[in-house]
DNA sequence: CGCCGATAGTGTATTTTTGACACAAGAGTA
DNA sequence: TACTCTTGTGTCAAAAATACACTATCGGCG
């Protein structure tokens, strides 16, 4: 929570830099164990998570306003970021600035304003990111999907959205390719998909499917380590991959 | 293309009413006789096709809005609509309304600004619909998606985004339902597939997987009146269509 | 009235893909 | 060396997709 100059600073800063009544969220998914997780912040002397956003430059493309938010706000810079949807309920945030309400008048006051938002989600390998807050968010930490947090505003629904979205998009966008390492074996791939279409999969046919797109380069070293049969390692075949999306990988999971 | 008064009184009243920087555009697709036909204006004295679209009221989900400003620009109403992407560039209108950049100074003139316009997708039957101009189009008019005319904006890039928005969503949305009328016949519901995937597919296996989807009541009579053989009539079976539409079809085409 | 052309309805053999399942192989551990 | 756990691979039956051919019925025409 601000103080009333600070807020008065943001406010200004904020009318002379961005457009007005336009946000962005972005929920960026990594996964990791075999659980999928979400990028999410605090903010400072306050409770309650949020997904990461912020608001978009007076003559900056959206995709851009995506990818400087999320590097400003995590650090993570050129990422696979997908625009999936507009939140424009009235409503959506007319509640949640109540506290800033009386500090300045309507008209000066960039939080009491109707935002409509846009809704990015973004892929990233989790062992890539170090999340790390910036000078709003107190913390800035990967989330367990299976166990959230109580979320502010709609941010509730943008990431069920999210989710939903990314379920229907696996067919057709490289979300196993930038959610999962270089290497990385075909049960871990499994883990992949079956958390994201909450179902299990037998594994014999995942990987007869799998390797039947041709898109997976098998490595000659197994993954060492582990207490079992070391498990082969695979990288995605890039320029198959994108030639496949194309077509989308038909079959339904 | 507005007078100068005209323009003033428009510019007020926007202001006064809508959101800034924030436009909505319809993509209105329709079926008949074979072909897929999209819903276009053109302005009075001026040039150029357009897809109807407007603004959003500063205190309307933006849901409403699309609802509005199509029953408004083309009287259609209560129909199916859905929002596929947000067209973001800084430059999409820059130099198109340069006519009127002069005529006002830029803080009052409401055409200058940046707009980020939110595409819908709309589905309509054809034969419900009797388009006619709003007060500010001079024509309002189907037009074949194989013979389209030069649009102005980036209109052109709206309507290929929806379409392959369409195809995509195929399986999922009650795409099928909302184009064709009431009763059809297996060969038009075929017509429409192949249509929207611009693919020839084949007559028997057609009927067999859409009959095996379990959506579909076949009435009793016929239609008659062709030169040629009856063809059954058919209409959707609505509990079971949306109950499969929850699932996806599945299998591609 | 019967034949023709065109379109619609239905069936069947073949191939491909899915789904279910079992066993062998390798790596660490006791 | 035997055991456990996990991974890799093969096989078979069922289901689905594909390719293709025949029959039925309408209106029109001689």
């Amino acid at each position: 929570m601000l103080t009333k100059e600070e807020l008065e600073e943001y406010c200004k800063t904020a009318r002379e830099s961005y457009l007005p009544h336009i946000s962005i969220d972005c929920v960026v998914f990594g996964f990791h164990e075999g659980l999928l997780k979400v990028l999410l912040l605090t903010v400072k002397n306050e409770g309650g998570w949020y997904l990461p956003g912020g608001f978009v430059l007076k003559d900056e493309p959206i995709e851009l306003s995506a990818n400087r938010i999320l590097k400003e706000r995590t650090r993570l810079d050129e990422i696979f970021l997908q625009q999936f949807h507009v939140f424009g309920d009235p409503q959506r945030s007319k509640q949640h600035f109540d506290m800033y309400k009386d500090m300045l008048p309507p008209k000066d006051n960039w939080f009491t304003n109707r935002f409509l938002t846009i809704g990015y989600y973004a892929l990233v390998d989790f062992c890539d990111v170090n999340p790390s807050p910036d000078q709003f968010a107190a913390t800035c930490s990967w989330c367990d999907l299976n166990d959230l947090p109580e979320l502010k505003l709609d941010h509730a629904l943008i990431l069920k959205t999210a989710l939903d979205t990314l379920r229907l998009q696996l067919n057709y966008q490289p979300i196993g390719y930038n959610l999962m390492q270089k290497e990385f074996t075909m049960p871990e791939l499994q883990k992949l998909y079956e958390t994201i279409l909450d179902k299990k999969l037998d594994r014999r046919n995942f990987q007869r499917r799998m390797l039947g797109f041709g898109i997976l380069k098998r490595s000659e070293k197994p993954r060492k380590g582990g207490a079992h049969k070391a498990p082969y390692l695979y990288s995605f075949d890039l320029e198959n991959y994108e030639a496949a999306l194309k077509e989308g990988f038909k079959g339904g999971w």
